[in-house]
DNA sequence: CTGTTAGCGCTTTCAA
DNA sequence: TTGAAAGCGCTAACAG
């Protein structure tokens, strides 16, 4: 035990490395990282000398320099759209809680919805020589970034994306959108309209729009009415405008629950009671959404559950020297919640609507 | 330009070094790296050869290797309470976006408020040698996290919490919450309720609630109430039967909008309108309380660019070779949105109240 | 059970 | 302007 150095404690640390723990413990360095690596195949007595000696000179194994060696970082990286959407910020945590049990660290990156900066980030995560990556992608069908992470042979799992030929943990969007139709009509709604973001920008946008669009036609309603709001920030003014007009739908099918939370705004704004007068129902089950009121109906994906799960596939994966695929991709159950945003119409709305004043 | 391998170019990765790159090119080995890291100190027609060879062969400089040599990085830690609070998950996509530019990754880690984890999550980032933290800590002033990377000469930055001896970046939320009260009684309000979380719990919580109860006592106003909600899940309750008894606040100053959010709930389960029957005022401008119904009136911080500040003063100090100290800590100003849940109180309600009905 | 040895892929003097 | 060589700190054979 003795001393190599003079000065305080807390300037040991420059310098530090598995040599010097062996040489204060009396032990060779590959002994010290067997104590920390196979402490099974060390003598009692020695293990417990050299973990003395790494406690007392605050020793950590670099990590660097074990992932040079044996080629595994021990880390993930994550790319999603955003985190301000606090569905993704959910799944992030679930994410995050799972790998750091695994004793493994994430890289998240954000792309806005942006294809170059996907591609920048599956190039920047491949540069730091991740283990594996989760993503979202905006559609699963033509991203060239998976085809690069394939050619790098870095593992990979999609979350919340849905496509039959990649390896994908998701809800069926298109199932639970034709339900909450079925529900919507079983409540007495015939002017049904759905409220989504872009389109041709989210694979995800596509598949509840298809649901919500089937569903209508085997409901018999054909004039199935599509808001298609672009920009986010310009949504709640296109709802109002909308919503003011006679003609205007008795229920929104938003596919998104912040989408949901500018239509109950826009309702508001165009001065009518929901859900008296108009329902609204989201998608996503963001936790906030329960806090509102009236608190919002929709379907709720387990976010948290999404990220977990593809962890957990990542690193077993992993740990079979295989790489996750598209056969063994997870759907995982919905749930509908009822909420208080959802009612029957009003009685006349089939009729004679009236024409709101805001 | 001679192929090294009859295998097609999607399996090159195995094994892409430096070496590789420069015996395509036809030099050496250095030559490559300099190509990469300082391409002036390389003869263009060289460089030009070296670049085309990185690219016909995919080559991706790996970030171990490089980490092990320079014992810098290029990442940075972030440890946050929580992800779900959307303030946190806005200031990490200020954090990540700042990151990215700088060509560094983001190992974000959560604690749940939890002092276990923290510690933890500083060891890990420790040894996976970040070159920097930013943290959000529970408390500033007894925090054994900070004295631990101090003494492993790893730079930080405190985001959201003041403390006159540590560097950090935030906004003055005693002086905002006073302005707040004074705004409020201003208004006409004299009973106001300051609504928080555990003030034990978190230096923010007090530091909020000191200047409550400061600018309640300059007001004249003595009794300034303080409803403390442990628990998240229980606030709805808690609030809703404070709500309901007729010696209730006209106005409640919510420590967080996580909370004001709860409180409109609890005032429309107690059938009060808000703001006629009850101003709520919030505290951190989460993005979404725009988006509500009423708008909830809020203490608006720059949470994007608090942590946007976080990673500049973090990578100007590493690049000056210094660590951020206390001296330079940021106060970035807040901003006051009114909102639409803030208004006189009821005109009876300094004399007689009325009784609420659920 | 423990030690010796040879690199992982990169950067960086030092020479040429 | 370029090359040769010496490690950064660790792990994994292979010996003993």
């Amino acid at each position: 035990m003795q001393g190599h150095y003079t000065r305080p404690i807390e300037n040991d640390f420059i310098g530090m490395s598995i040599h010097r723990v062996a040489s204060h413990a009396g032990v060779s360095p590959a002994t010290v990282s067997r104590a920390f690596n196979a402490p099974h195949l060390v003598a009692s007595a020695t293990l417990a000398r050299v973990l003395e000696s790494a406690d007392a000179l605050s020793f950590v194994p670099n990590a660097s320099a074990r992932t040079l060696r044996t080629q595994r970082s021990r880390s993930l990286g994550v790319v999603l759209p955003t985190l301000l959407n606090p569905v993704f910020a959910e799944c992030l945590e679930g994410i995050a809680e799972r790998a750091r049990a695994a004793g493994h660290a994430i890289v998240p990156l954000v792309t806005e919805y942006r294809t170059a900066l996907e591609r920048e980030a599956i190039e920047h995560l491949m540069a730091r020589s991740v283990d594996g990556v989760i993503l979202t992608v905006a559609s699963a069908g033509r991203c060239a970034s998976l085809g690069r992470l394939r050619q790098g042979r870095v593992p990979y799992v999609l979350a919340y994306n849905r496509h039959r030929g990649q390896p994908c943990v998701s809800v069926d969007g298109e199932a639970a959108c034709a339900e909450i139709v079925r529900w919507l009509v079983g409540l007495g709604h015939r002017r049904i309209a759905m409220v989504s973001g872009t389109l041709s920008a989210s694979d995800r946008a596509r598949q509840r729009h298809r649901g919500f669009a089937r569903a209508m036609v085997a409901a018999g309603l054909a004039q199935a009415e599509l808001l298609e709001v672009p920009f986010m920030q310009a949504a709640t003014q296109a709802l109002t405008e909308r919503l003011r007009r006679a003609s205007r739908p008795t229920a929104l099918l938003c596919s998104n629950d912040l989408l949901a939370l500018r239509s109950l705004r826009a309702a508001a704004l165009a001065g009518l009671q929901v859900p008296q007068q108009l329902s609204v129902v989201g998608f996503d089950g963001i936790a906030l959404g329960e806090e509102l009121s009236p608190q919002l109906s929709t379907v709720v994906q387990p976010s948290r559950e999404i990220g977990e799960r593809c962890v957990d596939w990542l690193l077993e994966s992993l740990a079979a020297g295989t790489a996750p695929g598209p056969e063994s991709s997870l759907s995982l159950p919905y749930r509908i919640r009822a909420g208080e945003s959802c009612a029957a119409p009003p009685a006349r709305s089939s009729s004679t609507p009236t024409r709101s004043t805001a």
